[in-house]
DNA sequence: AGCTAATGTATCGTACACGATTTAATCATA
DNA sequence: TATGATTAAATCGTGTACGATACATTAGCT
């Protein structure tokens, strides 16, 4: 009432949070469909790109700790997509290898952005609006 | 590897998630000397701007439905910073309260969102930039 | 009035997030 | 080469998110 700046419309945060909960929303049909989740998703985004990372390097990636990692890597193990392979010229390390099935799954995957970018959104936001909010997210994450 | 759009660097989501993660960290240290957690804080937000809302309400302003809400708005409860009193009119309805302490809690928290656009945040980000993503953000937002 | 659909909340189960701590392996260096 | 510091994962506890479902109350209709 009495303060402006704590006015819901006035954060910056509040609409980060909401959009990004939102989007990962229109994923869900998407993403059942491979029956993994979102946080999953990304781990499979990390290691088509380069396999067998430790956690510590997916991670890094993703922003994750092991505390939030090493449940997702146990579940996906479990699910035969990946396997948990302790180094051997580091015992500490723990590398995660995907397995036929994960791998399999890429070409599937591969038709989830551009249905996306096609769906609900492109309704109400430019391809350019896009790479500009694109642009601007990660600056802001590379510079923490 | 094969497919450029699957590329954690060309996906949208991904940075506004981390971008949403990495900037409620930044709340932390504030919000631990209100011991209050962030969803916590946005129900806050929305009962300093108009007390006295229905869950359902309060759902509707923060995008979140009662499976979310009533746990949180329960530990709320427990700290004594809210009252959930069912309606009068229609008992379907259950109608939050702020407590005094609550109310006492909005002149301590005045101060967060100044402190959180001038600390590591505005080394890197324009204030313009700032709103020109919470204008985006809004964009998306209202669409949905 | 009586009955069915719609609405508002709560509950349950599963899967994250993340601070704090623990454990094991490796590094650094005296 | 012992040994204290650092590093990589895992574990634990608390607090969200959210689909699915249950339950009570109200609304709408005949």
């Amino acid at each position: 009432m009495a303060y402006e700046q704590l006015k819901l419309d006035n954060q910056v945060c509040f609409p980060l949070y909401a959009t990004s909960r939102l989007i990962i929303n229109q994923y869900q049909p998407y993403l059942q469909k491979l029956d993994i989740t979102y946080p999953q998703y990304l781990v499979l985004l990390v290691l088509w790109e380069e396999d067998e990372l430790s956690v510590k390097e997916i991670g890094k990636k993703l922003i994750l700790n092991s505390n939030t990692l090493t449940p997702i890597l146990k579940r996906m193990e479990k699910q035969e997509l990946l396997q948990r392979l302790r180094s051997n010229e580091d015992e500490r390390k723990v590398i995660i290898k995907l397995s036929k099935k994960a791998k399999d799954l890429e070409k599937e995957a591969s038709k989830i952005p551009e249905a996306l970018v096609n769906g609900k959104i492109s309704e109400f936001v430019t391809k350019e609006e896009m790479i500009h909010l694109r642009t601007l997210l990660h600056k802001i994450i590379d510079n923490f």
